[in-house]
Formats: structure tokens, sequence, C-alpha cells
DNA sequence: AAGTTACTAGAACGAGCGCTCTATTCAGCG
DNA sequence: CGCTGAATAGAGCGCTCGTTCTAGTAACTT
């Protein structure tokens, strides 16, 4: 996280591995093994730093990959003043990152949230969290904007569950466009209240 | 299917069971085992039906759960003439089927495709041919009230990636509110073609 | 009635899972 | 120097996975 970045712990490096793998994979199809094999790990120092097992490294990654994400958000916004310039360009962004990996890095957590949503187990409570967050970050831009507080919050969800939602169907389809179809559809609702 | 419905057969038994599995757990979840016992098959039926193993069922369990939710959407858009409130009427239905189904129905085609997104598997495709079905029976109404072509198709991908997006995002928070907003704000987005 | 096909039934196999356990290495310190 | 605790290393446990295989049963054909 720093810039002068030091070589990153064994810690972290099980961390940023097991996100990336959860990402990709999804939790069940993401073995400890796998996770401590690319990471560079042995699975002795898996279960040293993350006593708590498989599901201990899935949180820690998820809190992780949720954060990294919200910094993105927030960057992105912040280089717009047009709240609906500023969410386009959230979606262009997010295109522009998935067609990169190859359709492959999509959404951090909806898999992992997907997988265990029956069970009450905490990686429901670490992905809940993450939305619950990445909605906060946009209702806030859009108060910053003159949205009403309602307005916001409604909007905001509205603007989180689209992307998410726009990011699964591009990389099902392996196509930029239902991320910038979003985008701009997304901009031209925004639009309706700061011009109305 | 039929009105007079006969009691469902092994095979279809089976593929109703593996469809609700899947939807719940994902694919990389869902045991064949498991889908044996609770369809009341034993292995040698389901190796029997589908020589193709796990991957095959899981592709026919798919395909019917997409056409089931195309009816779905069919018949929700049909029951209203505005196109604003049939796609606000279909995230009211879903949200009614989450909550009914204490937030665990979800959308059934999403889990799959997201744990089987690096591999190029038949999954993947039939995931695709739903997503794709499902964005031209909402074109088609949108198409059916007016709107051009190009309208149309682009206004149905953002439906269609929203409530995707919005179902998770209830289903995680374990409330109707994310897909009601959702509904609220495409009925509102649409609204600004209708009467411009 | 005999033969053939469609289906049911479940034991068994190798592989991989998450996890535990013991052994070893290595740095810091009195 | 010897002690100590953190970190590394990986063999092995019990279990479940997807799949295969051999039998047994039911139903239709001729």
């Amino acid at each position: 996280m720093s810039l002068y970045s030091a070589p990153p712990s064994t810690r972290e490096r099980i961390v940023l591995v097991a996100a990336r793998l959860i990402q990709r994979q999804g939790y069940v199809g993401t073995g400890i093994k796998q996770i401590a094999g690319e990471a560079q790990a042995t699975l002795g120092s898996v279960y040293h730093f993350f006593p708590g097992g498989k599901e201990a490294v899935a949180v820690a990654a998820l809190r992780h990959a949720g954060k990294e994400f919200s910094w993105l958000l927030e960057d992105t916004l912040r280089g717009e003043d047009d709240p609906s310039a500023a969410v386009e360009a959230c979606a262009v962004e997010l295109a522009r990152g998935l067609r990169e990996s190859g359709w492959v890095d999509g959404c951090p957590v909806t898999a992992a949230a997907l997988e265990t949503l029956g069970t009450d187990s905490a990686i429901q409570q670490v992905c809940a969290e993450a939305l619950r967050g990445w909605e906060k970050i946009v209702a806030e831009k859009l108060r910053a904007c003159g949205f009403t507080d309602q307005d916001a919050r409604e909007v905001a969800t509205t603007v989180i569950g689209a992307l998410e939602g726009a990011e699964v169907t591009a990389q099902v389809s392996r196509s930029e466009e239902p991320l910038r179809a979003a985008g701009r559809q997304l901009a031209r609702l925004i639009g309706t209240y700061t011009q109305a």
C-alpha cells in the first residue's frame, strides 16, 4: 500500500493471492493448498497466520478486496465534477479492467457472496459490509452534487447494483458493451435529477 | 410444464433439483450425490440419463432455469402496457420471490456463470445464451412500446444488468429495497424515452 | 414365454479437500 | 553461547468428490 513498497510479507502475499483466486474461482472453488502454492508459502505458514483456516483467509482477502475497490471508486468519482460523468467514468474504468484481465477479474465479492448465501458465515457479513461501503461512497458524491439524502441513497443503491450486474453480464458475454451501456444509461438517469 | 402435470419423471426430477441446488450453492458447491439424493434418484440413474456427468446435468439444469425465468419475464411484462410500469413490476416480482425463499433463490445462472468464467466450458455458453434471451425479451417489449431498435437494445441490456445486480445486492443485504430502488429508477429512466 | 432394452441400485476407486501434527530453521537477546 | 518463540516445511488424517463398474429389476416386443 505504500508508494515505496517493500517486498510483501508472507502474510500479505497470502491475502493478495487469496483475494485474486476467490475473485476468479469463488470461495468453494479455491483451495487452501492452491493459495499457499501461488503465494509461495507453505500450508504451515497459512495456518500460522490464519488459525481460523480457510474461512479466516477468505475474510481477510475479501476485506482487502473490498477496500481496494473502494479506493478505485473514490478516485474515479473524484476525477469528474458532474455526477453523471463521474458514474459513467466508473463504468468505463470497470470495463477497462475487465478487458485487460481477459474478462476474468470481476467484482471481488459477488462470487463469494453468492456461494455462502444460505450459511450465515462471516464471509456473508464481509461482503455485505463491502457493498454498503461502496453505496456510501456513491451516495456521498451525489449528496455533494446537490442530491437530497433520500435521492442520493436510492440512486446510489441503483448505481452499485447496476454496475455489479453489468459487470457480470460483461464477463459472461466477454464484451465491454454491457458496462458501457449501463454507464450511459446511469448517466442519463442521474441527469434527470440535476437538470430538473 | 403441462397444466395436468403428471408426476415428474426421474429425469425431470434430476433437472429440477439440480437447477435449484445450483441456484443456491453454485456449480462447484453442488455435488452429484446430493442431486441424486434430493431427487430421490440413484447415482446410476443420474449417469444413465446424463452420460456427460456433472457438467451435462448442470447444462440441462441451467437451460431449464433460463427458460423458466424467461416465462416469468414474459408474463410479467405482458401484464402492463406502459414499459416503465412493466419493468418495475418485474423488479417487484423478483423481490417477492426472493423474500419468500428466504433470500436464497436468486438468479439461477449468475452463480454458475461466475464460477466457470476462466474455463470455456459448456456451462458458460448456456449462461450467456440465457442472458441474451432475457435481454431479447425486454428489448422486444420496449420496441413494441415505440422504442427505436438501438434504444431498445441498450436499455434492455441495462435493465437485465441492473435487475441482476440488484438481486445480488438484495440477497446479500436480505432486503427487498435494492430491487425496489432499481425498479423505481429503471422506470424513471424508461420514462425519459417515452415522454421525450 | 423369451429376449431385449430401459432403468435402478449402490459398492468401490483414485484424487483432492481442509486440517492437524511434528520437525526444522532462524533471528533476537540475556 | 544457549534459550525462546516466530515462522517454515510437508507428511498424513479422515472425508468427500466425480466417476466407473457390475448386478438386478421392470417393461415392452415378437
